[in-house]
DNA sequence: CGCTGGACTAACCGAAGGGTTATCTCGACC
DNA sequence: GGTCGAGATAACCCTTCGGTTAGTCCAGCG
């Protein structure tokens, strides 16, 4: 019985599926399925068993969940006390979607290193549903994207979304479903605002296009071939070069809200505190909006896209 | 960061001593020095060092430690758990001195495990020091022997210790501490009712034998090679064929208690709990008292000498 | 009835854990 | 200032962990 075990195990009893625990740790699936069955061998109960739909947990089961996540939650503590004890520099863990990861929130978190100090931040891409599982499990301190439920969460900022295309675009009768969509990989998150918008608008599968990064997406909308939702101040640069254009309909550009969420007051670290106090302040609105994020020009840094930590 | 690793920082803590962890755990003392050494390496911090007698906690080590054993708390939390939501046995594991384990401890074991039904028993050998570190770092369920500080003890049974020797052997004028003691390990247990006797009459090191166990301390005194000290009631039988006779002194034979320690009432196991209460029985003590350890001469059952448990 | 998605199994591999014995280092102590 | 006890290190071995890819099994479904 290892603390990965048990960490594989809360994870696949949190998002109820193999698959999306993995994908949640970033390893193959067979990696969870073995580390399943090796704790399962060691307690010799099955403890999580498919059932139709999602995975149901043996009695023991249930009563091994909440221990083993206690213990996972003690060894982020332990190594946090390390830290502080040692003044050395606290480890704040964000994580938010892919398109935030590379527009909104690095800028913010190099704005927030740069005035807090003693901090040393990382960044990791996951989905909506992944964010809660992560963030209540305590395998990240904060995360940033749309309001979560069951966390503490609290809007920061206002922001807008729109639709791009090839400025000669013209939208015809058929709405937003009759588009080819052009995405970045939160598009493909049911739970992210395009994938809501998406889901509403019954646009099918097989006009959805799934890119690496969103200004993947945007150079192909530039292209001609088809819409790209984006964060209306992140893509004005693009407009006003006229290399696209927005395109105007009944439900988009839309005013979004921008939630920061985190364990209740008492559970979440210091660190996780400052940053939600900082995200209030005038400096981290202007380095929200910032449409450059944050970088100057001159030397490119690789988005951040580690899926999760160790 | 393992379990294992965490294990062996805690008791070491507790017991002040590198040494000492590994006799409690049964290994050698590098491997007990590697685990805290891979330990320190991962936190990056020394947590605990040599400093004159004893060892000491630096500031962060004090934190990893509460820390830690809470971890290997819940550990053993949740293998419990499991047992119990599966109807298997309950575990309990029972740690005891050298002496007792030959003799009053496993009668006592069989009696209360024909009697309950559905508890394992292990039975583990340790001194008096470890005992007090594996109850309270819960290790074990329950220590038979010495009254433990810092626990729940209470006396169970009155017993006799007696010095027994050669029949023909007589006391000479240089009272107890010109003896040669025949001792098993539990007289090497500085804290054990013997060890205390013997340090209380500074009997120096060269006059005390320690044997593998006390049948073999009392053939050698048969033998004529010197004094042990015995259970009245154990070596009864010899005494009464006539291979050895009792030694009586200002000091010995002395009424001693033995106790039944475990953790407080609501930290204890069921487990333990039903073994206090029939070690308060009638049935108990009868047990306790049958001089053959309560196991048929015929079938010869080795004694159980696991020093710890994985 | 075959396809497909999701969990599991097999086979393999490198890294780490955890054990041993032998040796080194260092502080306490006569 | 030897000596001794105790912790740390070195060298070595074996097991387990944790990861991969490839393939199997099985339920649901068109």
């Amino acid at each position: 019985m290892t603390l990965a075990q048990l960490k594989v195990f809360v994870l696949v009893s949190r998002l109820g599926s193999v698959r999306a625990a993995a994908a949640a740790l970033g390893v193959s699936e067979p990696a969870v399925s073995q580390a399943l069955a090796a704790l399962r061998q060691h307690l010799d109960d099955p403890l999580i068993s498919r059932s139709g739909a999602g995975m149901e947990l043996t009695p023991a089961g249930r009563r091994v969940v909440s221990i083993a996540s206690q213990m996972v939650n003690l060894a982020v503590d332990a190594e946090a006390a390390v830290r502080q004890s040692n003044g050395a520099a606290e480890l704040l863990r964000v994580v938010t979607s892919s398109t935030l990861a590379q527009s909104i929130v690095p800028s913010l978190l190099q704005a927030f290193t740069a005035r807090a100090g003693g901090i040393e931040v990382s960044l990791g891409v996951a989905t909506t549903e992944e964010m809660s599982a992560l963030v209540e499990e305590r395998l990240a301190d904060i995360a940033i994207g749309p309001r979560l439920p069951g966390v503490d969460a609290e809007p920061v900022m206002r922001y807008r979304l729109t639709l791009v295309g090839h400025p000669d675009l013209r939208v015809n009768g058929g709405g937003l479903a009759g588009l080819r969509w052009l995405v970045d990989p939160t598009g493909a998150d049911p739970l992210s605002d395009v994938g809501v918008l998406l889901k509403k608008h019954r646009v099918p599968e097989s006009h959805i296009m799934v890119f690496a990064n969103e200004k993947a997406a945007w150079s192909a909308a530039a292209a001609g071939s088809g819409v790209a939702p984006a964060i209306d101040h992140m893509v004005a640069g693009e407009v006003d070069r006229g290399a696209l254009a927005r395109v105007a309909s009944a439900e988009l550009p839309v005013d979004l809200l921008l939630h920061i969420s985190s364990l209740e007051s008492p559970r979440r670290s210091q660190a996780a505190d400052k940053l939600r106090r900082f995200a209030r302040t005038p400096d981290a609105m202007q380095a929200m909006y910032r449409p450059d994020g944050g970088v100057p020009a001159a030397k490119f840094r690789p988005p951040v896209y580690v899926t999760l930590w160790s």
